[in-house]
RNA sequence: CGCGGGAUGGAGCAGUCUGGUAGCUCGUCGGGCUCAUAACCCGAAGGUCGUAGGUUCAAAUCCUUCUCCCGCAACCA
């Protein structure tokens, strides 16, 4: 039997249409989720939207339509880009389907009648105009950091989680797993902290809006967001309703997220799971941020374009290999249309498509397109082929660590080699000798089998590239068992090369 | 003193744990080649490794001071 792997993306907001930060994080889970289909594994990928909530509530009523009205659009929206960006999900779960709304419902009350949720009294600094609560440090002065008025002390009725409960086996689960949050730097700042200085009990329920799945023993209040939108990655597989999916997929093996979010992931999520008494996600990747022109992607500033702007003028391909090969594992990168295009330019047109394209070309001039094998070998041949050979295991050993701006860097190294190989072989003086035929042959299969096994390993990351330099090669051989050099097969009838990515000329 | 991360040739990064002639990609300049998308290959220039001090035969690397940048502080991927 196949060996599983459940990987998330968070359920996303939909307060606006979703910008290339969204697509950065999706990009990323879609590369693991790829990758591990390639790997023979039998891949559970989910991402979606988290629908509820006052802001949405809010900017709804800004449109003058209901907030299913208004979110049901972004979703179309975003459905449409993740489409457009070849994103392979398994489900797309939205908050305020009815599976999930009845199986919050549930989850709520197993967890009040066990005692893990309790009611009690919510007591914040309330901004009137805003409309929203802060913390004291946020509304500094005592006003609110939004509109700098006066922010009141309120109180309303509200139910709890005994997160505090939990402080103790949280700590322990971090020490016994070393690796549940990468990158580990993330993990001391979620344990100085919050969980150090104590878990205080959160608050699980709200009054002052309705957009919301509502709580059935008590409906005037809803569930707030934890409950709501963390249990998405349980609610999906059916908990607690039915347990074939879960007894398949569940725990997660990695719940993507963005920095921000982390400790949502690390702390409540995993308590909230130890009061259901399930087993925790196996890793939590915070990954870092897409910048522009060193800043945050910013809504109130609108400082991007929609991502399909991208897609349209450089391809889907270029964009996700942006995406996958420009931020370095955990740290932040920066998003910016020139480096877009430089990438593009050097990785993809220069290095790999040129590559190909002068490979397949020679084939055709040389040998009508036929490939051959003759194996007159000599040593410059080695130095590439042991590369070629040895790349399989060094790009798993990069994507079981979440490397996978190092996985890609380990192919493009390799495709470097190819090119240098062509100058030091030099098949056009080989041409030129009719007694250097066979290897002439020879050079060019070596070339084309590194070729395939590049185009193959690169198939999770930019899939369509994959595909069209295997149908160029017109292989059977493209699936990972046949990562072996020699698989490639002789007299094949290679198809006509094509441009894989025009260099774009700098505006 | 809230916590965490960062500062390395024009740009982006690696190297710091386990001190010992500073490396990679891109860009620039020169050369080569002609199969190929002005591409590819070779070579060169360019860094006193944020600041000040300390340890050491030897510091980007260890210790201390300071400066600047970024993130987090109960939902902006």
């Amino acid at each position: 039997m196949k060996e599983k792997y459940y990987v998330t993306t968070p359920i996303y907001y939909p307060s606006a249409n979703f910008h290339i930060g969204h697509c950065y994080t999706t990009i990323i889970a879609d590369a693991c989720a790829r990758y591990k289909r390639l790997t023979g594994y039998d891949v559970y990928f989910q991402t979606g939207t988290d629908e509820h909530g006052e802001k949405i509530e809010k900017k709804a009523r800004e449109a003058g339509v209901t907030p299913k009205e208004y979110v049901d659009k972004i979703i179309k929206d975003a459905k449409d880009l993740w489409k457009s960006l070849n994103i392979s999900y398994d489900y797309f779960i939205r908050t305020t389907d009815e599976d999930h709304v009845r199986r919050v419902q549930k989850i709520f009350k197993k967890l009040y009648n066990q005692g893990d949720i309790y009611k009690g009294t919510y007591q914040g600094l309330y901004c009137i105009p805003c409309e929203s609560f802060w913390t004291e440090s946020q509304a500094k002065d005592g006003k609110c950091p939004d509109c700098g008025r006066e922010v009141k002390l309120v109180s309303e009725e509200a139910y709890f989680f005994k997160l505090s409960k939990y402080q103790d086996k949280l700590i322990k689960y971090y020490e016994e797993h070393p690796d549940f949050i990468l990158p580990i730097s993330r993990k001391n700042e979620m344990l100085n902290n919050f969980i150090k200085p104590g878990l205080e009990d959160l608050c699980v329920s709200r009054t002052s809006f309705t957009w919301g799945i509502p709580v059935d023993f008590d409906p005037k209040h809803v569930v707030y967001v934890w409950i709501d939108a963390l249990s998405n990655y349980i609610t999906s597989l059916g908990y607690p309703e039915d347990d074939t999916l879960m007894k398949k997929y569940w725990p997660a093996d990695l719940h993507l997220v963005g920095k921000e979010i982390t400790r949502f992931h690390v702390i409540i999520w995993p308590c909230m799971l130890m009061a259901l008494d399930l087993p925790l996600p196996k890793q939590v990747f915070g990954h870092g941020w897409l910048k522009i022109d060193g800043g945050k992607i910013s809504k109130s500033l609108g400082n991007y374009k929609d991502p399909r702007e991208y897609i349209n003028a450089y391809g889907v391909d270029a964009v996700r290999y942006y995406a996958l090969r420009e931020v370095p594992f955990g740290s932040d990168g920066n998003f910016s249309e020139e480096a877009l295009i430089g990438r593009t330019n050097s990785d993809l047109a220069n290095n790999l498509g040129n590559l190909v394209n002068r490979t397949i070309s020679m084939a055709h001039k040389y040998f009508n397109g036929l490939t051959k094998n003759p194996k007159v070998a000599e040593a410059i041949d080695e130095e590439l082929i042991s590369k070629v050979i040895s790349l399989k295991t060094v790009v798993d050993e990069k994507m079981n660590g979440l490397k996978v701006n190092e996985a890609i860097e380990e192919i493009m190294e390799v495709l470097r080699s190819c090119n240098k190989y062509i100058d030091e072989t030099t098949p056009w003086v080989l041409a030129k000798d009719e007694t250097k035929k066979d290897r002439l042959a020879t050079v060019l299969y070596n070339l084309l089998e590194s070729i395939r096994i590049c185009a193959i390993l690169l198939s999770p990351f930019i899939p369509d590239t994959s595909n069209k330099i295997l149908e160029e090669l017109n292989t059977k051989e493209t699936s990972y068992d046949s990562l072996d050099f020699g698989k490639l097969e002789e007299n094949l009838q290679l198809n006509e090369p094509k441009i894989l990515f025009n260099r774009i000329e700098s505006k």
